[in-house]
DNA sequence: AGCGGAACCTGTCGGC
DNA sequence: TGCCGACAGGTTCCGC
């Protein structure tokens, strides 16, 4: 579910919520979405008190007053909910830790794809050592781009979504950043141009910067920490738009399935 | 090495 | 109403 905006807005408000707060117990509701061995995770973490909450890709990096760390990936629904204590438990809590203010920070998720992990060593975290550029890396450029991905045959769409190319875009940014920049979904990544993969890199920056602004997109499970709704999906060009006409040439916006999975896009403008 | 497909889980929606 | 298949914002593993 969520990609690089939705986890930035909830890192951003994690930190402004939770930063410098003492985790004083926590409760496992859910073994299986603790990474590793779950029988420490309680007795570690607690009386640590928060100190830095960061993104990395699509992955949220605590760090601690002890020499460890915690990494989550919510993957397809998971979430991070701030409550009172008082306040009653949802359906699908899995992991609740229960702050020093009086408050708890709930691990919620529907599907268990989730996971959190404790690390001593983030450097050697295999999820996050994939990790291609950040999408405003200084090193991103379209010909460090071109160089990475010219030996591949998979549609830049594919592309796109390989974390260990550009770290942080999904399905849903994917598919709106190829719209603006009018290359079409299924174009192998290896015949792409220079002046095509230029162009492709100001869009992404620019969809995620303005999705960012509009704190994500809320369709179905992602929700901020206090469960606001992003706003991004009123921006949505094409994602879910199938039959809708294009806000470009008014024809109508297709829907095409690429390695299992939903392509939108609007097939004149991106021939 | 690169690629496609199944698997991981739970819920919802549309068709019959 | 009930059942059944398809689908959902992600990643990893396995086999070719």
């Amino acid at each position: 579910m969520p990609e690089l905006p939705e986890v930035q807005t909830i890192v951003d408000e994690l930190t402004n919520a939770v930063v410098a707060e003492t985790i004083m117990s926590c409760r496992i509701l859910r073994d299986s979405v603790i990474q590793g061995d779950s029988r420490h995770f309680g007795q570690i973490l607690k009386n640590q008190r928060i100190e830095e909450i960061v993104r990395k890709g699509k992955y949220i990096v605590f760090s601690f007053s002890g020499s460890f760390w915690m990494v989550a990936h919510l993957k397809m629904t998971g979430k991070f909910i701030l409550q009172n204590q008082s306040e009653s438990p949802h359906k699908h809590d899995r992991v609740v830790f229960y702050l020093d203010n009086g408050r708890k920070l709930i691990f919620n998720d529907v599907r268990c794809f989730g996971r959190l992990e404790l690390v001593e060593d983030l450097s050697a975290h295999s999820g996050l050592m994939k990790l291609g550029w950040d999408p405003w890396d200084n090193d991103l450029t379209a010909k460090t781009f071109l160089r990475k991905i010219r030996s591949r045959s998979i549609p830049i769409k594919t592309t796109l979504l390989d974390q260990s190319v550009i770290a942080g875009l999904g399905n849903i940014y994917v598919s709106e950043a190829l719209f603006d920049a009018a290359i079409n979904p299924t174009l192998e990544a290896n015949s792409i141009t220079e002046r095509q993969v230029s162009k492709l890199l100001r869009s992404i920056r620019k969809i995620l910067t303005l999705a960012l602004k509009y704190n994500g997109t809320s369709i179905s499970d992602y929700r901020r920490i206090d469960e606001k709704q992003g706003m991004f999906q009123n921006f949505l060009q094409v994602y879910g738009k199938e039959g809708q006409s294009c806000n470009k040439c008014a024809s109508e916006i297709a829907k095409i399935t690429q390695n299992q999975r939903s392509t939108f896009l609007c097939p004149i403008c991106q021939k």
